[in-house]
DNA sequence: CGACGCAATAACAACGTTGTTATATCCATC
DNA sequence: GATGGATATAACAACGTTGTTATTGCGTCG
């Protein structure tokens, strides 16, 4: 059994509440018996029952997050993010890895102060969980279709913006790679928007299908496309990972980027700037939704109202990634 | 404020401990009661409260694993199955993807029963950590260079077993793919038996190294040996994720598995079975490691007595993707 | 038909803290 | 020298559980 407030209480004879203020620094303890206290628990070797603790001071200063997938590069990039930020501020992040409803049951039974959820677009719009709680809940991705608070990214406009800018440096045939399945939301949106702008525009598109997010798919769909003899001259990419091997690819067919080929790529994150060709991004730099993730969980925890929506506006940065085209292949 | 046994006590018109026993399924409750009682806090949402448990109880239920950093398919599938075990026998996961350090630290305030820690070894060997908390602690992937216990695999006899199999197919030249780096001992030591088992049986063998374990580095360095014009019989792959990628290369190069290239992949989980050519594999079933992991867990929080180190003894399954060379090309 | 045993439930103590309230001691003041 | 106000410490309630003990109501038996 280990040591108590109250173990040391006998040994100091005083009472165990004098004990719990010297070990807590009050000034309602002489300076004599806090020190006579202290030394006391230290040769005990006490260590607080945080259990305890919880119990009666109610808050645990720690914030649950549920990711039901092990997901992509970006994903495990803004959580890394999140966790930093809260870490400062002297939160501990949680994570359960479990589907939505029973992860939110187990971070109530540990009286979590708040609930990111990570929402993973393969399941269903998830139902209204705050019957089951009153810990506040912020979830990323789905904004407008659940009733509580949500952070989104209008990836619509982000794709707007990257068509937009490959008309303005004159490309005229452009191809979109980046649609695994027709029920991820967050790539439909992106695709249908690269449709209407580019038919606005009057501008030659195509839609290149492939298997999943990763690498590996970039690199086989950008190796297809930019085979053909009416190649396009830019492509836009639906994520980092893709990027890497659509960059890949162009190497091999000795395509220089952005000389014979742009390319702009979906999600900020700080890699893309390290990368050979430093890249043409749209999206919202991965940071700044870490900073209003955590900072509207802050205001969340202090009760403080949040809107029920917040989107976040993508941001076109122009890097080395893209051109005007050639002449040559207009 | 949530809702408590009280709550639930008054609503049903018992006592506060009637409810207890009742959500304990003691039998010394009414059935009929016990029925009301369930309903009851069932409508209400009712979640324990951890903290008051544990104070009492000592237990909390629930397990903490540490993941520092977020990885490959494998070792997250093996998270999967962990979680689903542990459910099984009703304990939650919690995750923390800090350093190893503080995510102890959060783990020992929030009194899980026992902590499993994925090691990531681009870090150093850990240091003692069981100064700082009494829970008991199991680790993966350090078997005998740490103070407590781990589990570990064989990773040098997986090789071992790769090698021989083909040797007695009647390979003679065979390729490793697989080495990120120098420093990531998991790798290190799979090569370091490659090398030395290939020279004892008489073997041409190389090592193809790569850039990082992901499949499109897989594909790479496939692509590039395959091309050669003395090319191996048959390679040995580091991880699935790799094998993936150099699947595809073979594909791509018209050369069909296993006819003309044998394929002995490391990793064995489920998917290795569903591809294309299901893989022959050298490795531990991962469900067997999650078992094994689970088991040794309980023991743990059982105070029993578990080895300090365990070791998981890889075996070869022969599936589809290895048989005898071509005669022309030996 | 009163004592007895049994079943069901209620009451209570305990777990180790924190925060609030009560008590004792001391010194200054009129 | 009684009164008031600090000051230091003690006592106590509370947090939400679990497990033990006490109480109640009822049928059974001698």
């Amino acid at each position: 059994m280990s040591v108590t407030i109250k173990d040391i209480a006998e040994r100091a004879g005083v009472s165990f509440s004098t004990v719990s203020k010297a070990l807590r620094n009050s000034p309602l303890v002489q300076e004599k018996t806090k020190q006579k206290v202290l030394r006391i628990a230290e040769e005990m070797g006490y260590q607080p029952n945080i259990a305890a603790r919880r119990l009666v001071s109610k808050k645990s200063q720690a914030i649950g997050v549920v990711w039901p997938s092990v997901e992509r590069a970006t994903t495990g990039a803004l959580i890394t993010l999140i966790n930093e930020e809260l870490e400062q501020r002297s939160y501990t992040t949680l994570l359960s890895i479990n589907r939505i409803e029973s992860a939110i049951a187990a971070f109530h039974r540990f009286q979590v102060d708040a609930i990111f959820i990570f929402y993973n677009h393969e399941e269903q719009v998830p139902p209204d969980f705050r019957y089951q709680t009153n810990i506040p809940i912020l979830i990323y991705g789905v904004a407008g279709r659940v009733p509580y608070p949500t952070i989104d990214v209008r990836r619509d406009r982000a794709t707007m913006l990257a068509v937009r800018h490959l008309h303005e440096l004159g490309h005229r045939e452009i191809a979109y790679i980046g649609e695994p399945s027709r029920f991820d939301l967050l790539q439909v949106e992106k695709i249908r928007m690269f449709r209407e702008e580019s038919e606005r525009l009057g501008i030659r598109h195509s839609v290149v299908p492939i298997d999943n997010m990763e690498t590996h798919s970039g690199y086989l769909a950008a190796k297809r496309i930019l085979q053909q003899k009416q190649r396009p001259t830019a492509i836009i990419s639906g994520s980092y990972d893709l990027t890497r091997g659509i960059m890949q690819a162009a190497q091999e067919l000795k395509l220089s980027i952005p000389e014979q080929l742009s390319i702009v790529s979906y999600d900020n994150i700080p890699q893309s700037v390290t990368l050979e060709v430093p890249l043409t991004t749209v999206g919202v730099d991965i940071a700044k939704i870490a900073d209003k993730v955590t900072e509207t969980l802050l205001h969340l925890m202090n009760e403080e109202s949040v809107p029920l929506s917040i989107f976040m506006e993508p941001e076109l940065v122009v890097r080395s990634s893209t051109a005007a085209p050639l002449a040559a292949s207009r």
